[in-house]
DNA sequence: CGCCGTCTTGAAGATTCTCAACACCAGTGG
DNA sequence: CCACTGGTGTTGAGAATCTTCAAGACGGCG
């Protein structure tokens, strides 16, 4: 019945990672069968990661999680958000990484997988670890786009462009629609994220609201007018999309 | 005679590589031998990269580089600048990347070295594949610094941060002084990067020089103060340091 | 010499922040 | 049932930060 469970509750992952690439049904029972340990955490807690030593990551399975370093002077700032399907400290197993805290925002299901584990199915199956590391590095990819947000974007087209992103990511695992998507982030955490703060993230949101752009109210995203706000946040889906990776199932160590 | 101008040219890369792990004689001329094209081009040229699709990626031998994003409304945020030693385009080799331009700041020369070149290498010489990757991926940590730096720090402490780490990042190549090092960034390109206006920078860098913590100057950074600087700029130096990756010279693919 | 890129400074203006106050709602305990 | 509380959203007013426009200085280089 546990099994019965993680297939279930896998689907966000599976989902991301096949518009990725096309896996099998034998390389998501493959995964689906990694073993993990399920973890269910109520909004506001922090996800421990005891540094970059950890030898284990986590998929978050279910709800919201931001990831965030504080400074000195109490203010932060959120990296990125997570959102089902997504992989939680798989970078610092991988690779060494700026290391930063994660928050649940909503109550979460998480899993968390063993350093081991994830080796074995790596190996187990190049395709799927391919999938992985290609969706880990789109992940890559947002933070260089975040930089150029926050660095040269005035508020009202960071905003827009922020919430758009968030839409389409949202959209890749199934979740809303093409024009609306359930979010459940304060004003504060959106602050946070764009290095704003949150009285003025208010009043963009009333810019954009009054524009007949878009809607963000009672934790429901809605775009009014998705190619005006395309337009105006200067979104390109590129970095986002289902390219190939040139290198694929091997990243140069086994050779050939 | 071109093998002998490659051994001398790549003591950067080696300096850095070294840092991360102490290679052997063996190792490093395993290095120094991989084919490679050089390439010199003048200050203000862009390094063409044809995407993403590429199956190449270039060594900078000398002189300083610029990758940035281009906006729409004219203005550009530069994501980082590469100095001796730093790999460009390698990223986008192994994994997606948001796709960005790159400028030589300087004369520079590169080596240009096909994909299917670095794969045969990483082959031979695990303990180098990982040395690269390690270095790599610090680039990334980096990236998620400056997203703080841009987003929660005021102009002076985000400029006082910024010229700190290009500090560190020379040492670690054995260029400039704990104090001092020379730094060919206009005032122009100081501000694509950190976000703010070249009017601004200058003021700032003004009373950076008025609280005698700093000076840059005629294209010398010197720290006046560098313990007051460290202080003000919050400045962490963990993600710059020779920590050991946790999973080394492979990741995952070739089971354990 | 003249030109161009860079640095510098002043002044005005725009954007964004801080402080302060209030509305709303859900939960909590009396 | 109601008062109280804490989190969130909203709005106003004044202040700080940073940008833009404008002008001039300096040095390198054709």
């Amino acid at each position: 019945m546990k099994e019965k469970y993680m297939i279930s509750s896998t689907k966000f992952v599976v989902k991301k990672l096949k518009s990725f690439i096309d896996l099998t049904d034998n390389e998501i029972s493959t995964f689906s069968s990694m073993p993990s340990r399920l973890i269910t955490l109520s909004a506001g807690r922090e996800i421990v990661h005891e540094g970059q030593r950890a030898h284990n990551a986590f998929i978050l399975l279910d709800g919201w999680v931001a990831s965030y370093k504080l400074l000195p002077d109490g203010t932060r700032q959120i990296i990125d958000f997570q959102i089902p399907g997504d992989f939680l400290g798989l970078r610092s197993l991988l690779l060494r990484t700026s290391d930063h805290s994660f928050e649940a925002i909503t109550e979460i299901t998480i899993a968390e997988v063993s350093a081991q584990n994830i080796k074995s199915t790596f190996a187990k199956s190049p395709r799927l670890a391919s999938a992985i590391l290609w969706a880990a590095s789109r992940d890559e990819a947002m933070v260089v786009e975040h930089l150029v947000n926050i660095g040269r974007r005035s508020a009202i087209v960071r905003t827009a462009h922020f919430l758009l992103e968030l839409g389409i990511r949202l959209n890749l695992i199934g979740v809303g629609t093409k024009n609306s998507y359930p979010c459940p982030l304060s004003q504060y955490l959106l602050a946070d994220a764009l290095g704003l703060s949150a009285i003025h993230i208010n009043r963009v949101l009333r810019q954009l609201r009054e524009q007949n752009l878009m809607t963000f109210q009672k934790g429901i995203v809605h775009f009014d007018n998705l190619e005006k706000l395309i337009e105006l946040a200067d979104f390109q889906v590129g970095y986002l999309d289902q390219d190939e990776p040139i290198i694929r199932n091997d990243t140069g160590h086994t050779g050939h």
